[in-house]
DNA sequence: AAGTGGTCTAGACCACGCG
DNA sequence: GCGTGGTCTAGACCACTTG
C-alpha cells in the first residue's frame, strides 16, 4: 500500500491543508520534484494527477501546477466518506444512537437491492446521528451476514466502516449514491428533528466490494435544511 | 486532442455502452490489449483507468479488468453534464425557454461569488426548463463579459455549453457544485409548477477554466419530487 | 508456474506559454 | 528558444490469483 507516488501524493497534500502550500501558488515543476524526491518523472506524475483529481491542484500546460483554494472552505461529502471521517473534519459535537441491530431475513425489497440469494441472512442497523443536539440523520444499513459475520453495539457506535476496513481487512471498491427528495416516513418523524418538515432527503448507497460483488446498501435519511452535498467534478472529454 | 489513450478508451466505451462488452464479462488482458491496438502496455493502462475513474470496469489485481453495470441503468448527472447533453441521453421531450437574457452590472452578491472587479459586466440568464409539458427546473446563469462578449437567445435556447467550447473554444477545467434543500422564492413559484411543494433543490455551480479562472457561476433550481443526482465514487487511500 | 494488474524507471518527442 | 506539462515507448520487478 505505501507506494512511492501516494507517499509524494500525502505529503503535497498535507503541506496543501496545514497552509504550507498556499493556494494559487505554483508547485516546483515536474523536474524539479523528480529531483527533490529522487523518483522517475512518471511518479511524480501519478502523484500529480491523484492532486488534481481531488481537486487540489489544477495543472496547466506550458506553466505549472498551481495550488487550488476548492478543498479549504468546503471538504467535499462526495467520494466515499463515512460518518465518522465527517464529522471529525467539522469537529463538532456529534453523537451516535443505536436503535436496531438485528440479523434478519430479507424482504423482498433488500433480495432485489442487495441481489440475495433467499438463504442470505443481512444485518439491518438503524441509527440515529445527533449534531449539536439535534437529531437530523437516520441512517439505515443493510449489510450481508456473508461478509460481516458479527456486528456490536460498540461498532455500531463508533464507526462500521472502520470496522470492516480496518478489522475484517474487507476492501471497498466503489460506490453508488443516487440522491433524491421524497416525503418524510413515520419512521423519519419518529426518530428525528423534523421541525416541520415533511420533505427528507435521502442518499440511497450501493457499496461494492474490491471485486465487485456487491456488499452494501444504506439509506441515509437527512433533515432537508442540515443537508449539504459538495462535489468536485472535472470536464471529462 | 485525439490522443491514443483516448481513442481506445472511447471504443471500448461505446462498445459496453450498446452491449457489444456485456457486463461482469472480463476484459482482454493488458497484454492482449496491446498487441490488439499495437500500442504501448502504458498506453492501455491510461485507456483502462480512465474506464476504471468513469465506472465502466473493475480492476482486479491478478485476476483482470471487468465491465460493470453501473452506467447502464442509470446514466450519473455527477461531473460535469450541461442539460443539453442530459435530455439527449434520457431521450424525453424538453424544451427550454429563456425569460431573461441581459448584461448587468453585478451586486454585491454576484461580485462576491464571481471574484468580480467593479468594472466587469455580466451575463445574466433566467431560463426555464421544461421536460414532458411540466416546468421543472429554473436555471439561473451568470458568465462574465470578459470571456463570453456576445450571448443570443438562440444560443441560449440551444446550449451555452456548447457555444462556448464548440464557438469560442474555451476550455471547461473543472467545477464546485453545492447541492442544498431550501425555501422556494416567489420567482421560483412565478416560473416553475411547482405544485405545492415549498422547497426546492439548489444545485450551485462554480465553473473554472483550465487555468484556473473562475468563469461562470449557475444556479440550478429543481422541483424536489423531479430531482435525482447520481454519483459514483472509488474510495481513495 | 503462468498470467494478471501495480509500480517504477529512462528516454523520447510533442504542444503550449512566455519572454 | 526554453521550460512546462502531455503522450508514448520498452523494459523491469513485484504482488496477487489460479490451476
Amino acid at each position: 500500500m505505501n507506494s512511492k507516488y501516494l507517499r509524494i501524493y500525502n505529503e503535497i497534500v498535507t503541506a496543501i491543508e496545514n497552509g504550507k502550500l498556499k493556494s494559487n501558488t505554483k508547485l516546483p515543476s515536474e523536474n524539479e520534484l523528480m529531483n527533490q524526491y529522487n523518483v522517475s518523472r512518471d511518479t511524480i506524475r501519478k502523484a500529480l494527477n491523484l492532486l488534481a483529481q481531488n481537486g487540489y491542484i489544477q495543472k496547466v500546460r506550458g506553466k505549472g501546477s498551481f495550488v487550488l483554494d476548492i478543498n479549504r472552505f468546503d471538504f467535499p461529502v462526495s467520494g466515499l466518506v463515512s460518518f465518522k471521517e465527517l464529522s471529525e473534519k467539522i469537529n463538532r459535537k456529534s453523537n451516535t444512537i443505536v436503535h436496531e441491530l438485528e440479523l434478519i431475513r430479507p424482504d423482498e425489497f433488500l433480495i432485489k437491492r442487495l441481489d440475495l440469494s433467499v438463504e442470505d441472512k443481512v444485518w439491518k442497523v438503524v441509527r440515529v446521528r445527533e449534531i449539536g443536539d439535534e437529531k437530523i440523520i437516520l441512517d439505515k444499513d443493510f449489510l450481508k451476514e456473508k461478509f460481516v459475520p458479527l456486528l456490536t453495539k460498540t461498532i455500531c457506535e463508533d464507526s462500521i466502516y472502520e470496522y470492516i476496513e480496518n478489522k475484517l481487512g474487507i476492501k471497498i471498491g466503489f460506490a453508488k449514491k443516487v440522491i433524491t427528495v421524497e416525503e418524510s416516513t413515520e419512521e423519519d418523524r419518529r426518530y428525528l428533528d423534523l421541525e416541520g418538515y415533511n420533505n427528507i432527503v435521502i442518499v440511497r448507497n450501493y457499496v461494492y466490494l474490491d471485486d465487485t460483488s456487491l456488499f452494501q446498501y444504506t439509506e441515509s435519511r437527512h433533515r432537508p435544511d442540515k443537508f449539504r452535498f459538495v462535489d468536485f467534478a472535472r470536464r471529462s472529454y
